[in-house]
DNA sequence: AGGTTTATCCTAGGATCCCTAGGAACGAAG
DNA sequence: CTTCGTTCCTAGGGATCCTAGGATAAACCT
């Protein structure tokens, strides 16, 4: 018998893909195994357990989407990057449906492990670079990414339970979406209700 | 012995608090039955399984959430509607994060089930209704729906996953991006990419 | 009240899952 | 070739979901 080789890394996409196919609540030890042809007690040479899996498929989830986004915007500003940022996080969402609602789900994740990770860090510098030319300081700009990172998020989350049920395209919604989120950011309101 | 004499809302009702208290995905028919003083076994008679409870939960949260939303903005137009809209909607998910949790989640519901849940019809009269001093017209009031919806749940979200680990809090994100919505609703950018 | 019916709750058990313990075999390193 | 570390295995305990079928409490009807 040849023996399976696996990896750490090779479980995490195997749950990945998994995820995407069936659900991320349906990614079960045994069924990653089985997809991998080893037993279910194999796998604890590689992953610390459930917890440890789905974790782990967050954070390659966050490195994989971030990289899209940092493809997606490269060179562009203003309304572009907007737009392109937009697109590429809901079209990873849209792609990847297992991954991305792991990367939602609150998880506990090994310290050691997200030290690792870049890809929390690098979304959060290139959502700011994206309004660098919106010309916003702060803490105006940190209201904003909130206010931009919630509306993408939002948005994805209610289409993925199908919250969009009226005729109406989601498609539209979303692309008129982005074309409120610009106005918005160009005519940023001075606190009204400062308290 | 006495009967327990449970009917199919004690079950969900236990249920949905033990999923606030623990989380959606913990909510076992085991522990829901171990709360009630029954075997789990005997669930069945009341509900059609773990996925059937789980809709009945999110049903009821729909309906609670939907009322507590009703509550607050009766009597109220423009900006206060929003807020108070807003504000109830946030305060429900910190309260009830499981039951807002199951809500959010795509799960497939009884039809005739859902049929009798005003939950839903009546929460897309409230929104259509608190943007009336707005003046849209569709289909830009579905797009304002839309957005405001998804900028809700987004943000509600994201802070329940951990996602505002910065220094500013969260609350002041937030009237900052209900003022901005105002506004936003108060001058609805025209169709720029007409597309 | 007594008998019938219905629904609730039970025991029993199969299938699946998570995870641990400890042993076997493969591959590399001396 | 021997040794050693790691990967993978078998075995098994505990928990879960769910079904089948029986007991029994409560309601209903004459």
């Amino acid at each position: 018998m040849a023996r399976a080789g696996l990896t750490a890394e090779q479980v995490t996409i195997a749950g990945a893909e998994l995820a995407d196919q069936v659900g991320l609540d349906r990614v079960t030890m045994s069924q990653v195994a089985r997809q991998l042809g080893v037993k279910d007690a194999s796998l604890y040479s590689h992953v610390r357990g459930l917890e440890d899996l789905r974790g782990r498929i967050a954070l390659l989830a966050a490195d994989e989407k971030t990289i899209r986004i940092a493809e997606a915007t490269a060179g562009l500003a203003g309304k572009d990057a907007l737009v392109a940022f937009a697109n590429a996080w809901r079209e990873y969402a849209h792609r990847h449906p297992g991954r991305y609602t792991a990367t939602q789900t609150p998880i506990e994740i090994d310290p050691e492990l997200a030290a690792k990770a870049l890809g929390p860090r690098r979304a959060v510098e290139l959502t700011y670079g994206m309004l660098r030319g919106y010309g916003l300081a702060e803490p105006d700009l940190t209201d904003a990414v909130r206010l931009l990172r919630s509306t993408f998020h939002g948005f994805v989350a209610l289409e993925a339970a199908g919250g969009f049920a009226h005729r109406r395209s989601p498609q539209q919604s979303w692309v008129r979406a982005l074309d409120a989120l610009h106005t918005l950011l160009e005519h940023w309101p001075p606190s009204v209700g400062d308290s």
